[in-house]
RNA sequence: CGGGACGUAGCGCAGCUUGGCAGCGCGCCUGCUUUGGGAGCAGGAGGUCGCGGGUUCAAAUCCCGCCGUCCCGACCA
C-alpha cells in the first residue's frame, strides 16, 4: 500500500477524550475514530489488525476442529422470552437493547447462547454428530453504563463466540479443554501473557468457568494469584485460606457479660471504633453484619470482620431501606446478630469470625451497641462461608502461601454451561446411543476481538507510538523513501523494492509521501510496523538499505540486492 | 443510575471573572526555498462559540432548561 493513497491521518495530539495509552495511540496513528460514546470506526489500518487477530483465532480454532459460522445480530426477543433471560434486560446484570421493527420486537444480540441453541439443535438429531463445536465472529451490543478507554469497554463490540454441543458432561468437558487450551495458544501467539482465573459465571451461567486475565495497569478487574500453588481466581470468586476454629476451642475463656453502650449518631464501623478506641478496641474486634436477600430471596444476616471489606456471592443483594421496614430485628446502622434466628433470619458468616470473641456488634436498637458478645454463647451461625474481600498478603486456600492481587483485563471467559439453555429451548435433545432422548451438555467460550486490538497496544507500545507484534501487525514492512523528490535515483530504487517485496508476498507499507524525513520516521514509529526500511541517497549510492526492529530498535544495513530474500525469507 | 468536570475551526487550547470586531499553535490549500528525526518565508481557506429559551442597545461571555463528552463510583466481554 502506498502511504500516498491510504486512509489514513496521524495527529500530533491525542484528543482530549483519550485517556489510555491504547486508546491515545489507536486514535493518533490513525487506526479508529469515535462515532459516539463506545462506539468506534475501524479505518483501514485499524481494520487490518482486526483481520489478523480474528486469523489467529480462526487458525487455533479451526485446527481442534472448530467450525466457523455466522448467526444474526438481531434477535427475535421470543428466544430470549423462552430462556428467561428477557427479564434480566434492562438490570444490570444483562444490560441489551431491543429494537421495534415491522417483524416484531427485536433484540440487539448481546451474546448468542439461545440462538445457538436453537440453531445447531435443528441440524443435529443423533449423538453420530458430536462433539461439535461452532464459533463466529459477530458484533455484540451492550446498553454499557459507562463506556470507556477506547476500545477496551464500548457499547458495540465485536466478538469471537464459540459453542460446543456434546452427548453428556463428560464429553463437554473434554470439549470445554480443548477450547480452552486453544485460547492459550492465540493468546500466546497474539503475544499477551495470560492468567486462566475462577470466576463467576454471571449472567451467562454455568457451573465451572474461566476468565483470561492480562495483566494491566488499565484494567477494571482484579484477580487473585498465589505464587507458591499456582491459584488463580477473580477477587469476586476467590476465598481466602482461613480456617475456623473449632466450637470451643481458642479464644478468651475469660468473657465476661455483654453490655450495651448508647452510640448515638455512629451507624458506621469507623464511627464506632472511633468511639470504643478508647477501651483499646481496633476494627478487627467489630462484627461488621450486612442485612441481604440471599439469591434465593430469603432474608440473612452476613457477619464478617470490622476490618474487612464484604463480598457477596452472586444474586444476593443488600437490604434496602424498605426492607428494614419489614424486618423490624434488624435495625439499619445498629444491626447484630443476637437472637435473629428467632425472627426468621438466617445467619452466615465468614469464617474470618470464627473465634469465640469477645465481639462488638451492633444491639438491634437504635443507637446501642454491644460489647462482650461470644460466639455460640451470645449469637449463633447456621453457616460459615467466605464472605470477606480477600486482599493481597492473604493466606491462599489451597497451600496457605501468601496471595497476591493482580490488576487485569479480562480478555476472554470460558463457561462450562451443561444444560442450561438446552433444558429451556424447546426441541433441544437429540437421539442418544441407547435410542432414547438426550439434552444437549454445553459450553460457551467468549473472545473480546476488539478489545484485544486494545490490549495488544497496550502491552506493545513506547512513548513513541505502536510496536505491533508481527502476528497482528497491519503491514510487516515499513518503507520509507527518503529525498525521492530531489533524488530520482532514491524513487526509482524504492519503487523497485516495493515492487519486489510486493511480488515475494511481503506485505508492505510504503511511504511515498513527498514530506520531510522527520515526518516519515515519527509516522512510522508512531504507525507500529514491525520492521522499518529506510532508502536515502547516502545509503543508496553504496547499495545498502537501513533495516530497523521497531520493537528492539536494532538495526543494520542490507544489501539492495539481498532485501527481498531476506524479508520473505523471515 | 449517583458525584465531578468540560463543550469555541480537523486536533490541542486561549478568550468567559469585568458583555462590545471570534483568536493562537498544529493540521489543510497555493507558490518559492528546503530535505536523515515532526523545516522556512509569503499568501489563503475553514466557525450554528453543543442546542433551545431568557436578560440586554449588544451574549462565546450573564440566567434557566436540555443534549453531548470525559473522569470517579455502582455494574460488565
Amino acid at each position: 500500500m502506498r502511504m500516498s493513497r491510504l486512509l489514513v491521518r496521524t495527529l500530533r495530539e491525542a484528543p482530549a477524550d483519550a485517556e489510555v495509552a491504547s486508546h491515545q495511540l489507536l486514535v493518533r496513528a490513525g487506526y479508529i475514530r469515535r462515532l459516539a460514546s463506545g462506539v468506534y470506526t475501524f479505518l483501514p489500518l485499524g481494520l487490518r489488525v482486526l483481520h489478523r487477530v480474528e486469523q489467529v483465532i480462526r487458525e487455533e480454532l479451526d485446527a481442534v476442529g472448530c467450525q466457523e459460522l455466522l448467526m444474526p445480530a438481531l434477535h427475535p426477543i421470543e428466544l430470549w422470552e423462552q430462556s428467561g433471560r428477557a427479564a434480566m434486560f434492562g438490570s444490570d446484570a444483562l444490560p441489551a437493547m431491543t429494537v421495534e421493527a415491522r417483524g416484531g420486537t427485536f433484540v440487539l444480540g448481546p451474546t448468542h447462547e439461545e440462538v445457538v441453541t436453537v440453531t445447531v439443535s435443528a441440524e443435529v438429531e443423533s449423538y453420530r454428530q458430536m462433539p461439535l463445536t461452532v464459533y463466529q465472529f459477530q458484533v455484540k451490543f451492550r446498553d454499557e453504563a459507562r463506556p470507556r478507554f477506547g476500545l477496551l469497554r464500548t457499547r458495540e463490540l465485536i466478538m469471537a463466540d464459540a459453542y460446543s454441543f456434546d452427548v453428556d458432561k463428560e464429553a463437554m468437558q473434554s470439549s470445554y479443554q480443548t477450547v480452552f487450551d486453544a485460547y492459550l495458544r492465540i493468546f500466546e501467539r497474539l503475544g499477551l501473557h495470560v492468567t486462566p482465573v475462577e470466576a463467576e459465571s454471571g449472567a451467562i451461567g454455568g457451573d465451572v468457568n474461566h476468565e483470561f486475565m492480562v495483566p494491566s495497569a488499565v484494567g477494571e478487574d482484579h484477580f487473585v494469584s498465589c505464587a507458591s500453588c499456582g491459584y488463580a481466581a477473580n477477587v469476586e470468586a476467590a476465598t481466602r485460606g482461613v480456617a475456623r476454629v473449632a466450637a470451643g476451642g481458642g479464644g478468651p475463656t475469660s468473657a465476661g457479660p455483654v453490655v450495651e453502650h448508647h452510640t448515638p449518631g455512629r451507624p458506621g464501623i469507623t464511627d464506632v471504633v472511633a468511639y470504643f478506641a478508647d477501651q483499646g478496641a481496633t476494627a478487627a474486634d467489630f462484627l461488621k453484619s450486612l442485612a441481604v436477600f440471599d439469591a434465593d430471596g430469603r432474608p440473612t444476616l452476613v457477619l464478617v470482620p470490622g476490618d474487612r471489606e464484604a463480598r457477596l456471592p452472586s444474586g444476593w443483594r443488600l437490604f434496602e431501606d424498605a426492607d428494614f421496614d419489614s424486618n423490624p430485628s434488624l435495625v439499619k446502622g445498629y444491626i447484630g446478630p443476637s437472637g435473629q434466628q428467632e425472627h426468621g433470619i438466617r445467619v452466615v458468616a465468614d469464617t474470618g469470625i470464627s473465634r469465640p470473641g469477645p465481639w462488638i456488634t451492633g444491639a438491634n436498637r437504635p443507637d446501642h451497641h454491644m460489647t462482650g458478645a461470644v460466639l455460640d454463647r451470645d449469637f449463633n451461625v447456621d453457616a460459615w462461608g467466605s464472605f470477606a474481600e480477600v486482599v493481597s498478603g492473604d493466606a491462599c486456600p489451597h497451600c496457605g502461601g501468601a496471595v497476591e492481587l493482580v490488576r487485569s483485563v479480562e480478555a476472554a471467559h470460558t463457561f462450562q454451561l451443561g444444560h442450561k439453555y438446552s433444558e429451556v429451548m424447546p426441541g433441544s435433545t437429540f437421539v442418544a446411543a441407547d435410542g432414547g432422548e438426550a439434552t444437549f451438555s454445553m459450553g460457551c467460550y467468549g473472545m473480546g476481538v476488539s478489545r484485544l486490538l486494545a490490549v495488544v497496544a497496550e502491552e506493545h507500545h513506547d512513548e513513541r507510538g505502536l510496536a505491533w507484534p508481527p502476528e497482528v501487525a497491519p503491514y510487516q514492512v515499513h518503507l520509507a523513501a527518503l529525498g525521492a523528490g530531489r533524488s530520482p535515483e532514491v524513487g526509482a530504487a524504492a519503487d523497485q523494492l516495493y515492487g519486489q517485496l510486493i511480488a515475494a508476498g511481503v506485505e508492505v507499507l510504503y511511504d511515498d509521501r513527498d514530506v520531510s524525513p522527520g515526518v516519515k520516521f515519527a509516522d512510522a514509529d508512531l504507525l507500529g510496523t514491525p520492521v522499518r526500511l529506510v532508502i536515502g541517497a547516502k545509503g543508496l549510492a553504496r547499495g545498502v538499505v537501513e533495516w530497523r526492529s521497531r520493537a528492539t530498535g536494532e538495526e543494520r544495513e542490507l544489501p539492495m540486492d539481498g532485501v527481498v530474500a531476506t524479508l520473505a525469507g523471515g
